[in-house]
DNA sequence: TGTACATCAGTGAACGCGCGTTCACTGATGTAC
DNA sequence: TGTACATCAGTGAACGCGCGTTCACTGATGTAC
């Protein structure tokens, strides 16, 4: 290990540490995020920290990336965990599953990426496929049931093919068309909206959670989860667990 | 008109400019609401404000208030303009699509309101009665419908009573039960469960739209949002407009 | 109706604080010969 | 192997700015008699 990795190593250890640091804060700050606080928790002066990051937005956005990655990693391990490949269903329960997790160990952080936008900020082109990782996950467990056959093509669980086509209009198909190319050629268009719908649910349910929606209202709050997810499943038409 | 009457008057007209030029800043600052920045776009002295709104947290809170009392207003009022009240999709559409004009129409209070929650803010009860109006007009929507028979007890839409029974655990069952009570007594829990699921799915709709969730893959917004919108209306079994 | 007093809106200065970013600098670590 | 130089992390002061909130005040408006 030559002396110049030596430095590289401890360059990318306080790179980290002000990461770490940054994620607490967020935690008690929301998005406002202090340069100035993140420094001073770790004994250093405040200029310090432009040497790892150009500026505060290159800070979030970095925050913002890992968010993503972590969120992303979790949900593809949960999946990949599933031994029996073809148990679409408690593949299912179990991303989505882990989505909920994650999110509930994370909040500052899942609210960085799926809360009210910060302000003033734009998130740059290099989030996208970290973004992508987690509904891939959703999209690729009805596409292997569609390869498999378990997924039925003709009537999908309790709404039938024809229904869901009838639903869609053209510029709906073209767009959903043109994003099913890119991950899943040959997937049925209506099982790829059936892919966004329970997409759209699961971080709704989430959403609705963790910013006190629920309060007052649904206290079983697991189990309420699972079922949210148990439907969205049927909706798909996922075979239930042998 | 008596003299004290106009000095209130007054106080109301000032009161209402100070959250109107709020309610601007949202739109640029977020939840990072300045008052020695309202106050000066009023070219008053930053101390005068306190006149009006005791803190800072009291003029996010009647924000907050108004937000909500605007979105319900709006919702009521769509739906209210559905001259058939047996039109169960169309009022259904009409309101749900409120949601979103509201929405689009005013995307800070919307992110105040439904995006990630102001950090060091805890809303107070007075809150609550404002948000529950748009969930409610989606359950009495079911409701009527239960009510004159359109929506089956028996069986709804693509998934069975039985199908959605089978779901619900005790604990859940509870929850939803408790929350039927205060504002629907004899609606079916499976019915409840449904308009829960609706309103999630609209709101989660709705935030990935104006969050960005949606850019570069869903293009044609409108008629998404409609579709899926009609998904649910299919999912509660709200019959066809006829 | 006119006067004395109370209420109220708005002022301006101040308190004590925090912010992101720049800049010339020091001193340690790494590299080339 | 030893030395000269380059790279780099971290310092401390400064710039120019903004923040919520308090406080004693002025002067206008409203109220009671």
């Amino acid at each position: 290990m030559s002396a110049g990795s030596i430095r590289a190593r401890v360059r990318a250890e306080m790179t980290a540490e002000i990461k770490a640091v940054a994620r607490r804060h967020l935690a008690s700050d929301g998005a406002n995020l202090s340069l100035r606080a993140v420094t001073k928790d770790m004994g250093m002066v405040s200029s310090a920290i432009y040497r790892y990051f150009k500026s505060r937005d290159d800070l979030l956005t970095a925050l913002i990336l890992d968010a993503y990655n972590a969120l992303g990693g979790a949900v593809e391990a949960a999946d990949a965990a599933i031994a029996d490949r073809s148990q679409l269903r408690e593949r299912w329960l179990a991303a989505t599953g882990a989505v909920r997790h994650w999110a509930l160990a994370n909040p500052a952080e899942y609210a960085l990426i799926y809360g009210s936008p910060v302000p003033g900020y734009a998130a740059p082109q290099e989030t996208i496929a970290a973004f992508a990782r987690t509904p891939l996950v959703l999209v690729r467990i009805l596409a292997d049931g569609h390869a498999a056959g378990a997924v039925p093509s003709a009537g999908l669980g309790p709404m039938t093919q024809e229904a869901l086509a009838a639903l869609l209009t053209d510029a709906v198909r073209a767009d959903l068309t043109r994003t099913r190319d890119d991950i899943a050629p040959g997937l049925p268009t209506e099982l790829v909206l059936v892919a966004v719908t329970g997409w759209i649910q699961l971080f709704g349910a989430i959403s609705f959670e963790l910013f006190g929606k629920f309060n007052n209202m649904i206290n079983a709050r697991d189990e309420f989860f699972d079922q949210q997810m148990e439907l969205m499943a049927d909706l798909a038409g996922l075979p239930p667990t042998r």
